[in-house]
Order: structure tokens, then C-alpha cells, then sequence
DNA sequence: TGAACTCAGACTAATTTAGTCCTATACTCA
DNA sequence: TGAGTATAGGACTAAATTAGTCTGAGTTCA
């Protein structure tokens, strides 16, 4: 529980991935599956998803593919979430389809929306930028971190 | 996705309840699913597991029950959470049961694990003292750790 | 034209969550 | 002591969600 979708999963990896790639013109949803051995059908999905939302833009045809609508620096792990996954709730009250029928004797509804906010908060303040290793100490040993650039 | 389960939200209003009852020698499992609405034996598997987590003390026979083991203030949602669902990860990789098989490959189970730390330090400094209805009540807002922040 | 793409929806399979049932055991009080 | 009320716990089924597939379009471009 409390967990992300594995769709959103696939999301944040293919943003970040066209944030580290921005220069070239376009990567098709079959670079992106590849490159990290998703399913590609299923990227394919993730990613008219998010062109749809506005997140990326899509290019048909061959040498088509997608890239980054903005900076990466102004897309947030929140609008990559909801985009996929819908509107972020903690609890069922408000999943759309059948609202928890507690609704009215429930106290704890509304100190746990509090909760809610403060996570979509948190997820706001994570940008795709963020995803970015600037700090690379899970495999080989990264020639010269300086203190600059951990800090 | 990012959802609580019922079972979870069902344990933190069993514990609000017991917390506003403290005075009360013992509530029943049963008293509180009526009281709420909750499937009885679904709510009575539910304080089992916590009695066993050693959130609750149990006491059988006749006018038995549970009441808290500890003061209000001194639980936090995290521990629930936890007790109820088990360890709590936002991505899929550490489940326990069925690693995603992607860990290899992937880039952002590091930049996430950050994220999921944020989000238990937020629930830890929950307290179940803190649902209950202070209504109005301005309280100190959770800290909230960014990535950018942890730096 | 046709290869290499995106786009869209319906569909199935797998997994997780919710809830039930049944039996055993512990405690209390008349 | 024994009837009644409660917790304890496992096995089970049902419901819901998530993951992934299949099929058939429409675009772009060389
Ligand atoms: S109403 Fe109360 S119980 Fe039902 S989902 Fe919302 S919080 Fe959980
Ligand atoms: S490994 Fe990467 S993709 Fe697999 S669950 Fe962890 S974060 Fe998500």
C-alpha cells in the first residue's frame, strides 16, 4: 500500500530519460522500452498519456518520438503521477468509483486529507530535474565528485 | 495508487476511538465496528495484528477489549501503518514478495527512496493524538523534506 | 508506396485488497 | 463448573485494482 503504480514508475524513468537526452530530436517509445526493458506497448500507453496531459510532445511518423513539453526543471513528480494515475488520495473516500460509504460516520477523514496534502506537497517540490544523478555512488566509483557538486 | 488500504484507515480510527476512551476500561472489537460501521471481524484481524505489534493490550472474556498500550501522543500513524501493512515502500522493488525485475536498470529507485524516507518522516511525526478533533487548532505542519532540500 | 512511428480502445491476466467462515482458546461471573 | 463473551488465528472466497496484450487505425517522410 502507499505505493506507486508501476505505470507512474515507468513515467518518471522515461521523463527523466528524455531530460538526459534533450539535445537529440526525438526518441520513440521503443528507445525508451529498451533502454530500461519495459514492455514497449505499455510505455507507448504511459506515454500518450502524458502527451495528453501536456507534459510531452509527440512527433507521428518515422523518426517520430517524443520530447520534454518543458523544462524538466518545471515538471513536477506530482503532474507525472496524477497524469497517469489520476488525482492523488491517500484514502478511498474519493477514488471516483465507489466512494468508501463511511464517508459520513468517519473522523479521520479529514486529518488525513491534511496528510494527503502534504505529500502532494512534497511530490510538487520533486522535479524531474531532481531525478537527475548528480550523485552517482551505486556502482563504479564516480570519478571526482567535488564537494560543489554534492552540495 | 500512493492509497491507503481500509484495513489501515480502519486502524487508525479503531485507535482514534480508543484514544478518545481512554477513561473506559475496555472497548470491544465489536463496539467499535459498531460504532463506525466497519465489518466486525475485518476490525477484529485488524486489532489482533496490532495488539501483536504491541500498539494495543487485549484483554479476553467477558467486558474484554482492547485499549491502547501506550498514550496517544506516543503513537504515530507510521507505526500503524506499518503494523497493519507491513513495511512501506513507494515503489514496487522491495515488496518482499516479487522484486520488480527492473532494479538493474533503473535509475530512479535511488532519487525515490528519498522521496519514500520524506514521506515516512511525515507519517512518523503523525500521532494519533494528532487526529483527534482539535478542529481550528493551528498545528506545527510536518516538516517537509525535499529532494532538493536533502542535499 | 511502405517502413517506422503515434494514437486509441477493448481485452485478458496477474496481483493485491477486502471481507467471510470456522475453529480454538482465554477469561469472567453467576 | 459451565454458560457466555471475548480474543486469536488460519484458510478461504470475492472484489477491485494494476499490469500487460492485441488489434486497428492515422501520420510522416523518404
Ligand atoms: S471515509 Fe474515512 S474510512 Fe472511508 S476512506 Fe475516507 S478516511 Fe478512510
Ligand atoms: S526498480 Fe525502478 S522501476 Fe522497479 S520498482 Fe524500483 S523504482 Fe520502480
Amino acid at each position: 500500500m502507499l505505493r506507486l503504480t508501476k505505470k507512474a514508475d515507468y513515467g518518471l524513468m522515461a521523463l527523466k530519460y528524455l531530460a538526459e537526452h534533450a539535445g537529440e530530436p526525438s526518441l520513440s517509445a521503443k528507445d525508451i522500452a529498451e533502454a530500461y526493458h519495459i514492455p514497449p506497448q505499455l510505455l507507448a500507453k504511459i506515454l500518450q498519456k502524458l502527451t495528453r496531459e501536456g507534459l510531452l510532445r509527440s512527433h507521428a511518423g518515422m523518426n517520430g518520438g517524443y520530447s520534454l513539453s518543458r523544462d524538466a526543471k518545471e515538471i513536477s513528480a506530482f503532474e507525472v503521477i496524477r497524469a497517469i494515475d489520476g488525482p492523488l488520495f491517500i484514502t478511498s473516500c474519493t477514488t471516483g468509483t465507489s466512494t468508501c460509504d463511511l464517508t459520513a460516520s468517519c473522523t479521520i477523514k479529514e486529518p488525513l486529507a491534511r496528510v494527503n496534502e502534504s505529500i502532494v506537497e512534497l511530490l510538487r517540490n520533486t522535479r524531474i530535474s531532481d531525478l537527475l544523478d548528480h550523485s552517482g555512488r551505486e556502482e563504479a566509483p564516480p570519478e571526482l565528485v567535488t564537494i560543489a557538486s554534492v552540495s
